[in-house]
DNA sequence: ATATAGATGTGATACTATAACATCGTCAAG
DNA sequence: CTTGACGATGTTATAGTATCACATCTATAT
């Protein structure tokens, strides 16, 4: 399968959905994670849900809702775009993707069942998509919101730039 | 006009588009540091985009984008999109107006001229949004990508809340 | 057996954004 | 003064993103 490199396997090391490395160990490590997860909430990862992560996982890259909802009218789920919204919607309120603003797509969570609210790296030439620890960036933003009284409840934190590997053959 | 509160005059205070102010002094002080920012570029503050700007100056709100061709329309400029998504382009460009993602709108800078690349707060109850200083949270997030040998080129940083305001109210 | 809730499927529609091209006005060079 | 270049505005058309409303189906629990 993919290459072989430290930088991924079971993901939990520092995630670099951008150096090389044995990318079906993401894939197979966060899918029987999902599963487990859902499972453990009483909830159904059923076959589009299931499905749909699949998909997202096949790289660290952001997809739009229609690309995937080509792939599973092609495949013979229902061809609507309800059909990608609710299960993209199902992940993520699972936290089994994420949605990526800035971009207007989705990508798969590399961290599930980890409790995280990440910061995301978006390579502008590679186009991957890396979570980054965001606690101290949240740590911040919660003090600069707290400095003028605001409550935060959820935030989106993005930075679209350019990953090492990319800089390096720049 | 707008009741008088010392958080806002010359919106050189810390930002609060939350609490009541002379709302009428952020709109002219706004107006003018944008009219002489473009002129100092050598840029041109034409009517569409002086009548954009105006508009979003109106309140701390995000407009999207067809609310405020709906005005432009009603006024006797051009009714099609790209009459409106240029003028904001143009604004966004000279940092005079911000996108919020989120809610695919945009609102007004209240700080125009000064270098900033503000955390947005976004009122869940109110819907205002309020710029918060943001340097320690990009300097946070900067630290968080180059530990990964990501480089930042530019972020979008938004928290959903309740103002203080809001939160008293509930 | 059957009521219930959740999941899926469909058609229709709303909302957001950009492409491509014509026109017009300003302003500087000739 | 005229011409050419550029930038701004306007238009039509189209692309891309997301939700609504309703029918059907399945699993489960009475």
């Amino acid at each position: 399968m993919g290459q072989m490199d430290p930088s991924c396997p079971g993901c939990d090391a520092p995630d670099l959905a951008f150096a090389p490395h044995d990318h079906a160990l993401c894939q197979t490590d966060a899918m029987a994670r999902a599963e487990v997860l859902v499972a453990a909430r009483g909830l159904k990862m059923t076959p589009v849900r299931r499905r749909v992560l699949e998909i997202l996982l096949e790289s660290h890259r952001a997809m739009g809702a229609y690309d995937i909802l080509a792939r599973l009218g092609a495949e013979g789920f229902g061809s609507q775009p309800p059909v990608a919204y609710r299960a993209l919607d199902f992940l993520e309120d699972q936290g089994l993707a994420h949605r990526i603003r800035r971009l207007n797509a989705f990508c798969a969570c590399m961290h599930p069942g980890e409790a995280h609210a990440p910061a995301f790296l978006i390579c502008r030439s590679c186009d991957a998509v890396a979570e980054a620890a965001a606690g101290s960036v949240r740590g911040a933003l919660e003090t600069a919101a707290g400095l003028v009284g605001f409550t935060v409840e959820g935030s989106n934190i993005e930075a679209l730039g350019q990953c090492a590997d990319c800089r390096g053959q720049a």
